[in-house]
DNA sequence: GATATTATATACCAGTTGGTACTTATTTAA
DNA sequence: TTAAATAAGTACCAACTGGTATATAATATC
């Protein structure tokens, strides 16, 4: 029932499943924005009363904390499955579009939670949540740095655009590709559009 | 103290200023993003009680309606100012980017109010802001699409690319410069990036 | 001055939010 | 069997939301 290393073998056996909590939490994020989903509804969708919560997580952000940090934890998976090291640029964001236009399976929501939080007023997020949201920021434009600068090496850029401007601008795109797939738009597109800009 | 033209000559006269607090309620909204005011916040900053509110506006969703569209009606004077009208396409596209990378004066805020209200989600607007918002989107599509038309007859833009694309693409162009703006992004930049994307 | 008319102000409504005392249920160990 | 330990459930908290019933203040006409 509960695998939980940590657990005591005396009192009442726990029937809060710390990991599930966090996975309603992070699709509801997902799916409603972080904005548009309040603790109590979160509690109603897991079925736990809100002072077993409380037992089991310090606060809502911490929850908002941990549910950033599994999203982007599952979205480094899918990368890694994709092999990019070593791949010429084109390639590389070639698959990374891919990626991002890929129609979905039924439960995962369209666009990318990350993108959605981008404009989210700093003010309505707690510190955990906010420090971890920045550093998953930080790592991502750290990866795209890093294809940058490979494709640099391997020539597959113009030496015109600097470095800082260009993982600005593809950073930019890919992330402009999510949310134009959050809001619906059809992915072929969205491709076109793409094209164009690369 | 009252110039409303329709004001009743008997009773107590009113003190509330139904363009100010439309005003106000127009920059909150604009500032803060349409989810993150109030209606008690607007009546706080508008000095007048909820009660006056009510009596002269039917409710907030009449007051999102009216703001939207003193915002769509102040930013068409603007374009009206530019003269684009029988102008180039590159040079009413890069008229238009101008206008956006404008540095604002002191008490206009970053960004655009419509395009901030892209991702705000269906049930979070009542229906009277909700169409008015839907027909301020359209009408600026419109006039995009006129731009590219006249544009392309006069040979401006390759044909390979089929009008709706074109506009849908400088759509989001420009409102994708918006909200790099609004996120506080240095004009420079992303004066860099729209040069890149046409 | 009395009265009709209009606007404002106080105080409330039910519903929501994040968060918490306190009681009750379920388990293990003595 | 009883006591300690742990968790769950009920019922609440203050602060906020959009919205309103009702009392009161200020004006014009009679």
């Amino acid at each position: 029932m509960n695998d939980n290393l940590s657990m005591s073998l005396r009192g009442r056996p726990k029937k809060v499943d710390h990991q599930n909590v966090v996975e309603i939490a992070m699709y509801l994020y997902w799916a409603k924005g972080i904005q548009n989903v309040s603790l109590n509804e979160i509690c109603r969708k897991a079925k736990i009363a809100k002072t077993s919560f409380y037992r089991e997580f310090d606060s809502e952000d911490k929850l908002m904390e941990l549910a950033i940090k599994m999203y982007f934890d599952w979205f480094n998976c899918l990368l890694a499955e994709l092999n990019l090291e070593g791949k010429p640029s084109v390639e590389v964001f070639g698959m990374l579009m891919d990626l991002i236009l890929d129609d979905r399976s039924e439960d995962i929501p369209p666009g990318c939670m990350l993108v959605k939080m981008r404009d989210v007023r700093g003010d309505k997020l707690g510190p955990k949540a906010s420090a971890q949201l920045h550093l998953c920021q930080k790592q991502q434009m750290k990866l795209i740095e890093h294809f940058v600068i490979c494709g640099q090496q391997h020539g597959d850029f113009t030496k015109e655009i600097s470095i800082p401007t260009a993982v600005a601008y593809i950073d930019n795109q890919l992330c402009n590709a999510l949310a134009l797939m959050a809001r619906g738009e059809p992915s072929d597109r969205i491709k076109e559009f793409s094209k164009i800009a690369f």
